[in-house]
DNA sequence: AATCAAAACTAATCTAATTAGTATTTTAGC
DNA sequence: GCTAAAATACTAATTAGATTAGTTTTGATT
């Protein structure tokens, strides 16, 4: 009859991934559980914080999604790679995605911690061009802002479908990375 | 004494740029207004209507803003004054531009149109820069999707420091007008 | 078996959205 | 100007949901 931490964050982002964000409430969230609301305050500080915790978990598992796929490889088609795995990502869990955009306007400390790691990760991938970059933060808010930003503004036919998804977004990230190569030869 | 929709929709989006979208609420935005927060239902259906409405009318000023700021001029040059212009209005107004990011999980039918509006506005600029493109959304769709991505992503940073935000955009927008005329030169 | 801390519960409070019903004011037609 | 209709404001009441306070139960450890 006990629940874990772990469990809440579950239920969480299993009703936001069905419902949306707004879908997420504590009496959903213990209801599904099965408990009272109250007792979630035992694990959780409020609605808020858990919301920014189930972002967060979704970021953890962005981020560790792009390294397993980009392992061993290099250059473009590990950046390529790496789009997939985000478009991936927000295809399988729109709504913890939703709760990710939500977070960008509530950020704390950990937060920004992940957002690092997360630009650090990029950033290895694009040296892995082997281009002549003097600067690499430009380069890498340049591929992260596109992917952010192609993948958010396709989500709704990417769901309906994935494969025509895949396949522009390929397209589109082609086109950046020559643009990259251009730039950096 | 009398209230219009116009007043309740300014102040909303006044209370949201000072105090983000979590700080517009009907009481705060009646407050505001001098009024009793059930006279509000005179105007507008719900919260949620409210702040798509305001979602609405920043969207429809951006469009705007570019099509004014893109009057006369074509190409590369057109694109890079569109996204000034974006930029420019997400500085301006933070709050509801994240009431617009919000909207995006809450569409309409209004706000297919405006997208719709935006899609045209955008393949004209892209139109204007005389190439051999056999399908334009593809490029529309990489355009806009840079835009959004990278414009989000750099607000903490525009905000403290606009001048930087401005020329940093354009430089990445530049690489990937190059990748653009790379391939269909 | 006794104890302590964690975690569940019930009951109560608080905030904010929304609804119902009433009064007032503006507008339009005469 | 005067009246009826419509619009808009108000008060009062309802509802939903988050949060807090205080109590009881549970489960691990001695």
């Amino acid at each position: 009859m006990r629940i874990t931490k772990k469990q809440i964050l579950q239920t969480a982002s299993d009703i936001a991934d069905q419902d949306g964000l707004s879908g997420v409430s504590l009496k959903a969230v213990a209801a599904a559980l099965q408990i009272r609301t109250p007792s979630l305050y035992n694990h959780i500080d409020s609605l808020e914080g858990l919301l920014l915790e189930v972002a967060h978990s979704g970021m953890r598992e962005i981020n560790h999604q792009i390294t397993q796929t980009t392992v061993g490889i290099s250059g473009d088609t590990a950046i390529q790679s790496a789009g997939e795995a985000y478009l991936c990502f927000m295809i399988a869990h729109p709504g913890v995605y939703e709760t990710i955009q939500w977070a960008t306007w509530h950020q704390n400390n950990e937060t920004e911690q992940i957002l690092s790691d997360y630009h650090c990760l990029m950033g290895k991938l694009v040296l892995s061009c082997g281009l002549n970059i003097a600067e690499l933060d430009p380069v890498v808010r340049l591929l992260e802002g596109f992917l952010h930003g192609y993948a958010t503004q396709q989500l709704g036919s990417a769901l309906a479908q994935p494969d025509v998804a895949f396949a522009d977004m390929s397209s589109a990230l082609d086109v950046v990375l020559l643009g990259i190569h251009q730039k950096y030869q």
